[in-house]
DNA sequence: TTAAATTTATGACTTAGGTCATAAATCATG
DNA sequence: CATGATTTATGACCTAAGTCATAAATTTAA
């Protein structure tokens, strides 16, 4: 996250996307740097059969897509508005000269990628090796302590569909829904008008 | 990667490890900076199950395990040595330091980051996904173009065994066995004595 | 140079989670 | 506020990949 005053003052634009709109595509170069200012991006995969991978959800102050700035790689996903989203755009070059200026601002960068590569290993090994019930609660445990900061019991409201749950764990949605009313059996889930909580 | 004389300089040590050490181990906090100088050390998950999932396996002059360095986040995964390794380490905080002195080392620090992010997104889309045969050759794809950078057919010998394949993968090693035979027939791939080309 | 360990190989079988069909409940929108 | 779209729900069934057993080929180390 940069500090809007910074970004604006480095010419960043204010750009309003519709839900469903796409911000970039897989496989595309970089020319941007993205952060959220409201509403909701998610990055993702759709495989050759319609599968839909969730790579990650952003909202307000999270930016993404900044991998590809620093190394000749293309987009890994697709970036698409959840919701109706207004983001900060910064031209590359205006944001590499902008890291060199303030290297405090480049560690504060470092720092968020460090953490998307952390949840990235979780959730790679959580795929790989565990069963419905336990990559759900891994998913659900870091947003609740990692991205929420929360530590009382059911104190975190999920605010994802089962279906996003299901995307952004490598389920179906139907697995989703039984293994979440397993979890509910077991206490380790509440659910309150069909939401969850954690 | 951090060039030699410059680890030296700020009073890295080498440090050697015979097969198996274990470097660091998944839950612990991060004091160094660690860059492979000889060998390979990769970084593992075990399941309660006895299962493997290797994130990653390094060799020289790539480094790991940088992101717990930078966030309050532990070690994501446990690092150990697959043959006999040397390695340089380096203290966490002369490492912070000399970033802030060699901005350009910083920004291959990011770039190495990035690299693995990409690296990370690919595989828990193929791993969330697709089947044996497509998480196979897309990983096999990635090494030999982005790690080796070749691009000759059946340029690349894979110097995997097929359990490593398979715990890189998300796989059972009598799945990769199966699928890479079925891409040899396809010809993806080559099998020249039991080694792969890609 | 031999014995032990590892790696590759193959067949039979089992099963967790996916697939498909259908529907009720809730939400969003004109 | 009515209607169409989305989300949650549930049962039946199906299949891809995992599991298990066994063995041959190769590599390692003693």
């Amino acid at each position: 996250m940069i500090a809007e005053e910074l970004l604006l003052e480095f010419g960043a634009e204010v750009i309003t996307y519709a839900k469903e709109d796409y911000l970039f595509e897989e496989g595309k170069k970089a020319h941007y740097y993205f952060q959220v200012k409201s509403g909701e991006v998610k990055m993702n995969n759709i495989n050759a059969q319609g599968k839909e991978f969730i790579q990650s959800i952003f909202s307000c102050p999270r930016s993404f897509g900044e991998p590809p700035l620093f190394s000749d790689i293309p987009y890994p996903a697709n970036a698409i508005a959840v919701t109706k989203a207004e983001v900060y755009r910064l031209k590359k070059e205006v944001f590499l000269e902008l890291l060199l200026n303030y290297p405090q601002v480049h560690l504060s960068v470092t720092r968020g990628m460090a953490k998307r590569l952390y949840y990235k290993a979780i959730m790679a090994s959580e795929i790989s090796s565990e069963d419905p019930e336990h990559r759900i609660l891994t998913l659900l445990d870091y947003l609740k302590e990692d991205v929420h900061q929360l530590t009382e019991p059911f104190s975190f409201k999920v605010n994802l569909t089962r279906q996003q749950i299901a995307d952004l764990s490598g389920l179906r949605v139907e697995t989703v829904i039984r293994a979440t009313k397993s979890l509910e059996k077991k206490e380790e889930l509440k659910i309150k008008n069909r939401k969850l909580y954690r």
